[in-house]
DNA sequence: TATGCACCCTGTAGCAACTACAGGGTCAAG
DNA sequence: CTTGACCCTGTAGTTGCTACAGGGTGCATA
């Protein structure tokens, strides 16, 4: 397959495809004649294992952990295991500093008694953090 | 004060009030005979207002904008709640993505028994798109 | 007086993870 | 035989900083 059927087929940017052969994620495909990629199945596995794995949040850097591991069937799995787990815990901190946040927010804009900027309740509070609840 | 004052005055890192400076968010600053820069309490207000904004999430954008809002007092404060409001909402859009992300995680990692990489379900769930429950 | 040290300056390059060209080649249909 | 969709390489831009390299300044101490 050609590399615009398998962006079609795996929702990937071509660039984005490149990206990932030139940082070494992706192997090099064959070339046909005329110098196009020529991508099989085990590529688009691959892609998808990328592809997936960054919807999850992982990045660049542990996807190739991850696939490291999975290219050598004997290894243990703890490892896969303990990446997944450290960005578990950084997602859950994650949505806990976005929650303070958004609590932070929701106060910034509900003082809005609308008139001019001098008075904007909102740039005040942008202005002063001593009007904040919680550390941010 | 000369640029470590404000640096420490505020948290902010001294190469970051430099890069402010460099892309107009904070005005250039008198300099002394020996060309170091020199603040004033009107610098570290400004700055403040920056820094705070950014710990909120707001975008360099935003802030310019509020900035430019909050420097003309005349003007209607009605742009900043729209901004803070837009803001708020894309902070929520972020937490129920990422609320969603960690249950996928959850369950991803929930499945690990141990074993070689072969075996390994992290891996699986990582490959297939087919075991998620939610769309991410 | 020398010298160390903390501090300041400019300018440029790097980070993550892409994305967007510019400027060209290939191929099948009408 | 030309049009349009596709492909190629290489480079530069994005966001919000951070990290040098290579230099100058200012004050205290030996």
């Amino acid at each position: 397959m050609k590399i615009g059927e398998l962006s079609r087929a795996t929702g990937t940017n071509i660039e984005t495809i490149r990206y990932y052969e030139r940082i070494g994620l992706l192997p090099e495909p064959d070339r046909t004649a005329a110098n196009y990629r020529s991508y099989g199945d085990p590529h688009r596995a691959r892609l998808t294992f990328v592809r997936h794995s960054r919807e999850l949040g992982f990045t660049i850097e542990e996807i190739r952990s991850l696939l490291d591991l999975s290219d050598d069937p004997a290894r243990d799995c703890s490892e896969a295991d303990r990446i997944a787990s450290r960005h578990l815990a950084q997602v859950e901190e994650k949505i806990a500093q976005l929650t303070l946040l958004r609590d932070e927010l929701t106060r910034i804009v509900g003082r809005c008694r609308g008139g001019v900027a001098a008075d904007c309740r909102v740039i005040e509070a942008l202005g002063d953090h001593g009007h904040c609840e919680s550390a941010h």
